[in-house]
DNA sequence: AGTTGTCAAGCTAGT
DNA sequence: ACTAGCTTGACAACT
């Protein structure tokens, strides 16, 4: 079981989402913001690794306009080398990547033009994830999409679009449910006629689901994944006290997570902890896992 | 140097 | 019809 954080790491001081306004874009501007990224990526993998971090989700701003029309530099030739060091130092370290393109990417959308926008991001992520050498446990994790007034139409436009997606995209894709349209169930079913492995989303069960509990989604969850995809992954996070439903939490909340570990005692999964203080909480979350591990097997 | 409005992209629910 | 919220930072134009 791997534990980690996504795409921001507020201690060690560099960030990996440096970008520039659209307007702005040259191909310098691109150089240097890519540039910085992956040092910095780089840096919060070897902090990670010190710090018993073996997950880590990397921002999709790695690469700003990736998938844009205006991007003419040759980032991929460019960095080729960088890629291939940081993906060795993955890998000798054994560390887990995933990657969360954001809500603009719909492949279910009725509009063309926004389904092909979206598989370009999609591509652009898988790119990275490859230029690292990555295999296929490494993945990248997307919601359904939009609902537009027919859930049954809306889920085989997905299962349609899925199924046209390019072999590299379709080995690295998997599907999380959300907190108000598609459950658990849904992505189940899309699971089903796709074989795309579902991510579980424990704050976004509690805000939209059909009564299974966590030890049952785990179980579900868990025969979607095939032994090349590595072990489910599983996002944790629990609701911010007095904030809206679904919000999450600043801070972790240790005794919400030493119960989800004992609600999923057993089950092997790899967890990415969506709160907000990042590595902060991580550690904290470390800690119990190992306490927890003792209490019930041998250390 | 510090502050603040704005940023490529979509969708839903609430006013 | 319009906009806040997702989730949230960082750029860039302005004091």
């Amino acid at each position: 079981m791997k534990i980690g954080y996504p795409c921001i790491n507020r201690k060690i001081g560099c960030t990996t989402n440096s970008t520039f306004r659209l307007g702005s874009y040259s191909d310098e501007r691109m150089q240097k913001a890519v540039s910085g990224n992956l040092a910095c990526l780089f840096d919060i993998l070897k902090w990670n690794c010190s710090n018993g971090f073996q997950f880590f989700r990397i921002s999709s701003d790695i690469v700003p306009f990736a998938s844009h029309p205006v991007c003419s530099y040759p980032w991929e030739k460019k960095f080729k080398k960088q890629f291939m060091e940081i993906g060795s130092f993955i890998k000798q370290n054994n560390m887990r990547i995933s990657m969360h393109p954001d809500q603009f990417v719909v492949i279910n959308s009725p509009s063309n033009e926004i389904a092909e926008r979206s598989i370009k991001e999609l591509e652009y992520h898988c790119r990275v994830l490859d230029l690292m050498g990555l295999d296929s446990s490494a993945r990248v994790q997307i919601h359904v999409g939009g609902m537009y007034g027919d859930k049954e139409k809306a889920v085989l436009r997905f299962v349609d679009r899925y199924n046209k997606l390019s072999k590299s995209v379709r080995k690295r894709l998997a599907i999380e449910n959300d907190d108000r349209l598609f459950s658990l169930k849904d992505c189940l079913e899309i699971s089903r006629k796709t074989g795309v492995p579902v991510i579980f989303d424990v704050l976004h069960h509690r805000c939209l689901n059909n009564g299974e509990t966590i030890k049952d989604a785990l179980q579900l969850v868990q025969k979607t994944w095939k032994k090349k995809d590595g072990v489910p992954m599983i996002d944790y996070s629990s609701q911010e006290k007095g904030g809206r439903k679904g919000k999450h939490t600043e801070h972790i909340d240790q005794k919400d997570f030493k119960k989800f570990l004992d609600q999923s005692k057993g089950l092997d999964f790899d967890i990415m902890l969506e709160i907000k203080d990042k590595e902060k909480s991580a550690k904290i979350a470390l800690l119990l896992l190992h306490k927890f591990a003792c209490s019930n097997y041998d250390c």
